[in-house]
DNA sequence: CGGATTTATTCATCACCGTTGAAATGCTAC
DNA sequence: GTAGCATTTCAACGGTGATGAATAAATCCG
């Protein structure tokens, strides 16, 4: 029962890379880097071992590849730059839950980020993304004294919603409906945005501050 | 020149044990679980390999016995419980600052939340301590509606900070000193303690809300 | 003291992992 | 058609964590 292909190329034109892509985005995603063998993903494949060697350079390269095709996190946060400022937090808050739960992009950024804090390449990478687009974009559309330290701020409360939401399912956090994240987070968001000294008057937002003001 | 060790017990008390041990917390704090291999740690020993799964079980074994003697991060926090309510979320920032940046036990949280990340296992090991331990505790303290939830938003901040100061090391807020950090943070963290509907009052704690105790 | 038992240690080997080079085969351009 | 390129398998390598058997010291017990 000798029931191995024969050496060379197939008949035909399938799109044996294609298929290898997929496998290995699905099992990535639902078992991570580790767990998951070449091996496996060659057997899955109907392919030898050595074709994924010859296509994607490495196991890190085929993950690279087979994560490639994500959303652009910061669409987000442009999308919610545009509407009024007083209720950017809320906007950014309900755009974040948006992408982070949609089934496709979701487990694909949480395997991303997963690996971005064990892996530091990877990780280098993700740091830089989110200081350039999210941090100074952020800051820039704040404005006033130490706009990046107060994006930071905000920012760290975005990285512990995801942190603990969807990386460590804590709870009550994890199973919270979208409306009392909005709920809790979104005065906490707020608070953050201002500057450190002020106290926030009822009822309006912080005076004196147009949204296209200076820089830090 | 054969410098194999004669195969049975060695001569003396040497407590084998700990010198593994002792390497082993080394190494895998410098290096990262998966980069060290028991054969390295073995040879740096002088001892062979099968010796750590004799003593340990499996590299997990060793893993977790290596990183075992860590602070209990619950101690910051029932300290932070006892001093004056108003300026609790100082002292707990304060506190995990204080924790996280010890030379010993800092490098240890960061390696322990490393894996809790990417192993299932640990993570939900991980999960449970800080669900009662963290969570449960500031909720009992809060007391009011929804404690468990405003107890989350001051947590998911918290989370967020250690991610990413620690873990992730995004500026700006890495570079933080401690001061800046309370000074942009704490606003936040004492907004999130509050309940949602709530505006802040200038200068005082939140005064007393109507009783209907709604379930959120 | 001396034999039996427990504890510590090495050796040899296993199955599996990712990577690599060589060979074989089909497709495409001239 | 045939030369060259793209795809595919095969065979092997060195490295990994784990495991069972052999051996020697320490300890217990009479």
């Amino acid at each position: 029962m000798n029931k191995s292909a024969p050496r060379g190329r197939r008949p035909g034109s399938p799109d044996t890379r294609a298929v290898i892509l997929d496998i290995a985005r699905r099992r990535f995603l639902a078992e991570g880097y580790h767990a998951v063998t070449l091996r496996s993903i060659a057997a899955e494949a109907g392919v030898d071992l050595a074709l994924i060697s010859y296509f994607f350079g490495s196991k890190k390269g085929l993950f690279g590849a087979a994560l490639a095709l994500a959303v652009n996190p910061a669409e987000v946060l442009a999308e919610a730059l545009k509407g009024d400022p007083a209720t950017f937090p809320q906007r950014v808050l309900r755009g974040v839950l948006a992408v982070w739960e949609d089934p496709v992009a979701g487990p694909t950024l949480i395997a991303m980020l997963r690996n971005a804090i064990q892996e530091p390449a990877f990780g280098a990478l993700v740091k830089e993304v989110v200081e350039r687009e999210i941090v100074d974009r952020v800051a820039a559309w704040l404005g006033g004294a130490a706009a990046r330290k107060r994006a930071a701020a905000f920012g760290v409360q975005i990285g512990g919603l995801i942190v603990t939401r969807y990386l460590l399912r804590l709870e009550p956090i994890a199973s919270m409906t979208p409306d009392e994240i909005v709920r809790h987070l979104g005065p906490g968001l707020r608070r953050a945005l201002q500057e450190p000294g002020q106290r926030q008057e009822p009822g309006q937002r912080p005076a004196g501050r147009p949204p296209g003001g200076d820089r830090s």
